[in-house]
Formats: C-alpha cells, sequence, structure tokens
DNA sequence: ATCCTCATGTAACCCGTTACATGATTAA
DNA sequence: TTAATCATGTAACGGGTTACATGAGGAT
C-alpha cells in the first residue's frame, strides 16, 4: 500500500466492529458478517452492503491489510490489522468518549399509546413476551453451543440474557395484572 | 383538501409517533417534539428534521388536518386527527405486525472486545453504569414531575426504570467481580 | 438591550438496509 | 442436478441527525 489516505478522524461505527473482529481472527468480509449474526446482532448488527465498502476505506486509510486467499476458483479476500489499526482500535477502547446508545422500541411505543385502544395494552405486552422468549431462547443456544468462551463475549451474553430475561418477568406479571383488571371491568 | 395522496400503505415509523401524540391532543410539531423529548425518547426519538416533513406528508395523505392558530405574529399550526387518522393509528394499535426492535449499545460492544485491552472491561462497565444511572435519575425525575399518569406512559416508563435499574445492579455486581480479578493477578 | 423560549422549516450529510447480481464449491 | 453454502459486491432507497436560518414573544 503506498496511497494512504487523511487523518481517519474517529472510527465509523461500522469500523469498530470490524476492527474489533479482525483483531479476533475474524478474516474475511464474509466470516465478519457471519459472527456478527451470530454473536453481536442482538446490541450491534452489519449488513454487507455496509461490511464490504468500511473494509475498503480501512484498507485505503492504511488500518487493515488484506491479500487474496482463494480457494481454488473462489476468490477470497483476508484482512489483518496493521500497527496503525491495532492502535486505532487501542485508542477506541481506552477512549472515555460518550458511548453510543440508541433504542428504537415498537412495543413500548404501542404501550405509550395504548390507553387509545382497549385490548391493546394487553395484546402488546403478550407479544412483546414472545419477541423477548425468542431472543432469550436465542442466546441460550448460543452460549450451550460455545465451549468455553472468553471473558468480553460472555459479559455482552450475559447482559443480553439478563435483560431479556427481566423483560419477559415483566411481561408476565403485567400480562397478569391487565388481565385481572379487564376482568374486573368486565363485572363493573 | 382536496388532494388526498395515495393508499398510504402502512405508517412510516415517525408517523406512528406523531399520529399517536396528536391523537393524545398534543397538537403542534413544536409541542410534539418536546414531548417526544420528555417521554419517548428513551426508546423512541424524532427530531424536527423528521417531524415537519412527515405532518406535511400526513396532512397531504388525509390522516391529519392542521390549521393556523397564531400567537399574535407568532405563526402555529395545531393538528387533528381526521376519520382516516384516527383509522390508520387504531389500524396500527391493532395489527400484530412483527414489532421493530433495535439496539445499537457501544458500552456492549467495547464490552465485547475488551479482551484485547487490559482494563477495558472494569473501565467499560463503570462507563456503562455511569450513563445507565443518569438515564434512571431522569426517568425518576419524570415519575415524581407527572402527578397522575394514564397508563400507557405509566407501563412505558415501568420498563424503562426496570431495564436500567437492572443494568445499574449488573454493573455493580461486575465491576466488584473485575476489581476482584484484577487483584488477584496482581498478587500473582 | 439581551437572552431564553416558542415556533417552523430546510439542506447537507450519515448511516444503514434491501434487493439484486454474480459465480464457485459442496452436499443431497 | 439441484440446492445450499461460500464469497464478494453494488445501486436504490429509506430514514434519521445536525446544523443552520429565521423570526416573534416574554423575561431580566
Amino acid at each position: 500500500v503506498s496511497e494512504i489516505a487523511p487523518p481517519a478522524a474517529s472510527l465509523s461505527p461500522t469500523a469498530r466492529v470490524i476492527l474489533g473482529m479482525v483483531a479476533r481472527g475474524v478474516r474475511s468480509g464474509y466470516e465478519i458478517k457471519q459472527l456478527v449474526d451470530k454473536s453481536t446482532r442482538h446490541f450491534w448488527a452489519a449488513s454487507y452492503g455496509q461490511i464490504y465498502p468500511e473494509l475498503r476505506r480501512l484498507e485505503t486509510e492504511g488500518l487493515i491489510s488484506g491479500r487474496s486467499d482463494p480457494s481454488g476458483a473462489r476468490a477470497k479476500t483476508v484482512y489483518e490489522l496493521t500497527p496503525e489499526g491495532e492502535a486505532a482500535l487501542e485508542a477506541w477502547l481506552l477512549s472515555d468518549a460518550g458511548l453510543l446508545y440508541e433504542l428504537r422500541d415498537e412495543a413500548m411505543l404501542k404501550l405509550f399509546f395504548s390507553d387509545a385502544e382497549p385490548g391493546t395494552a394487553l395484546r402488546t405486552v403478550r407479544a412483546m413476551r414472545e419477541l423477548h422468549e425468542r431472543k432469550h431462547e436465542q442466546l441460550q443456544l448460543l452460549e450451550a453451543g460455545a465451549g468455553h468462551m472468553s471473558t468480553g463475549p460472555a459479559l455482552a451474553l450475559q447482559i443480553g440474557l439478563g435483560i431479556t430475561g427481566w423483560l419477559i418477568d415483566w411481561c408476565k406479571a403485567t400480562e397478569e395484572r391487565l388481565a385481572a383488571e379487564t376482568e374486573m371491568q368486565g363485572e363493573a
């Protein structure tokens, strides 16, 4: 690589996953996508439409370097961190800049407006429980599937299990309460 | 209004908040933004750049109707739901289509990769706790500030308090564990 | 006078998903 | 031979934020 792009300012959102994954030895775009879908999807997603262009950008900026590693006639490019890439990853991990946190939860929004339409609250809480039960099961599979797990992924998984677990419990309790209230009104 | 736009398919994400808010009697773009920031921000945000254009679109589609209501020379447009708008809101509330759920949590991502850099896990968990403690406090203020609260908003608030509360507890426990482990390694 | 809040709006970006296109390899 | 998986990529679109512009009204 002879052309190196500007200062690189700070890492774009997707660059953060990619650098981290490459550092862990996940080497191709395809593999990164697999791993993301399996392990970080529930709190940090990424699509091919982001991954491949970003790999290019990171190489242009000199943070990763790729080389061709075909299987027969099937092309594959594998990447590794350059020293600059390692430094950038380290800088991000050590920085105490505000941590991005974004949630968009349609179930909660429906719940918020549920007064407008009788029955909506109860139905929404049920749907919400089912959604998080599915999520919870997937995380449990992940936990069971992976034999030993390094600390980082284990911590992230714990949080996922904890949150979904809490939500499921809350939904159950709330369903009972709402169902009871509905009956009361039926009697009155 | 004489021109009504196409079928309207289904409501855009931002349209969902707007219809809900207008139904609750929140009437101008400015007011909607205020209310969103105060009450739904932590699970569903909206910016002026979305709100004003969307109000136009919804009026074009015949779901809301606005009229001018200036204070002196200061312009203001207030909206209310049309019958079609009420129907659209109701349809959304009653629909059991998959509920969108999106989370992007940089703290969890850092945690996931924290093995690469010693000390990162502990520092990240601390930062995470502080973030959710702030969030928790804001929600408590909201709870205290609002006298009576209708069911919907109360339920959403409970979830917010519950989740942040759970996360804070988890962070505290994990901080202790990680700190203990760090000391152990210092001794070994 | 000055500053904050009320009030509306837009243009330039950023980020991201979806859907598609392409083709090799492997398993049924 | 057919389908699934491996592997890379892009174009079109959707949705959203930020920053800016504008100006009236009320409070200090």
